[in-house]
DNA sequence: CTGCCACTTCAAGTCAACTTGAGGTCAAGC
DNA sequence: GCTTGACCTCAAGTTGACTTGAAGTGGCAG
């Protein structure tokens, strides 16, 4: 199980062929090989679309998960690069957990309406600040 | 400074008054009158807004964001659907969490290959499950 | 050797979320 | 009262991320 055809990956990541395809032309990942015209994957493909989906859902566009991760899975980028992309990650995270907190805020709230609850304009106001940053 | 012209919020915002014109059609935002043509909004309309970048930014489509919260600034769904909300938020919040670990690893991981360090396939593994589920 | 079927290419189509352009309107300042 | 400029409408264009369709190819089971 060392080389997997395209349809194989296809089937262990829940991924569309003409997706990886896709990602294969914009050099997001690569194949290693052709059987015939069969595009042949090794199985570091597996996980590096795994990381790639986590990024998407996170909101990245497949454009700056390539400049984290490279199609061969080595990354050669600088540092503090890295750490710039870890640390927006974590604002994104902070941001995240804003929304999070306004919408149990808004579940659990007895107040009539939630602009009149300290509570939630509080949470408004970090909105606020993330939004004009 | 109760009403706004579409073009204060914009400026107070960060938000093109094209986007908040497109936000009104789709009925993400909702505008309390006009001013001749001009559209204007109440001020409640800015934190509306900041909660919509917030929301975009997590990733959330505008449709999913119209789900949790209404154009007037009111919420009318069950309490449930909010939880549920935030559960998948909470999801998203970890899986951040692997990225930004695996990124920073990255950054400090002394072995000459990712894919032999153990802390690195650790993190693989999380981002596996994660994708498939 | 034949047929099947999962793959191939390449072009075109789709969807979300906007932006742009052309032509029009109207409140405010001079 | 006329100009100005920020707004208006409506249609069309753009970008990212794919998907779909038509026409072709090639390894493998029978």
């Amino acid at each position: 199980m060392e080389i997997l055809d395209i349809g194989d990956v296809a089937e262990r990541t829940g991924v569309a062929v003409s997706t990886l395809r896709y990602y294969d032309e914009i050099g997001l990942i690569a194949s290693v090989g052709r059987r015939g015209l069969r595009r042949q994957f090794g199985p570091e493909a597996v996980w590096q679309i795994a990381l790639i989906a986590l990024g998407k859902k996170a909101g990245f566009s497949l454009d700056e998960i390539a400049g984290m991760f490279r199609a061969d899975g080595t990354v050669d980028l600088p540092r503090p690069v890295l750490h710039g992309r870890a640390d927006e990650i974590d604002r994104q995270i902070r941001d995240l957990m804003v929304l999070r907190d306004a919408l149990r805020h808004v579940a659990e709230c007895p107040a009539p309406s939630h602009l009149e609850c300290p509570r939630f304009r509080k949470l408004l106001r970090v909105a606020g600040r993330r939004g004009k940053a």
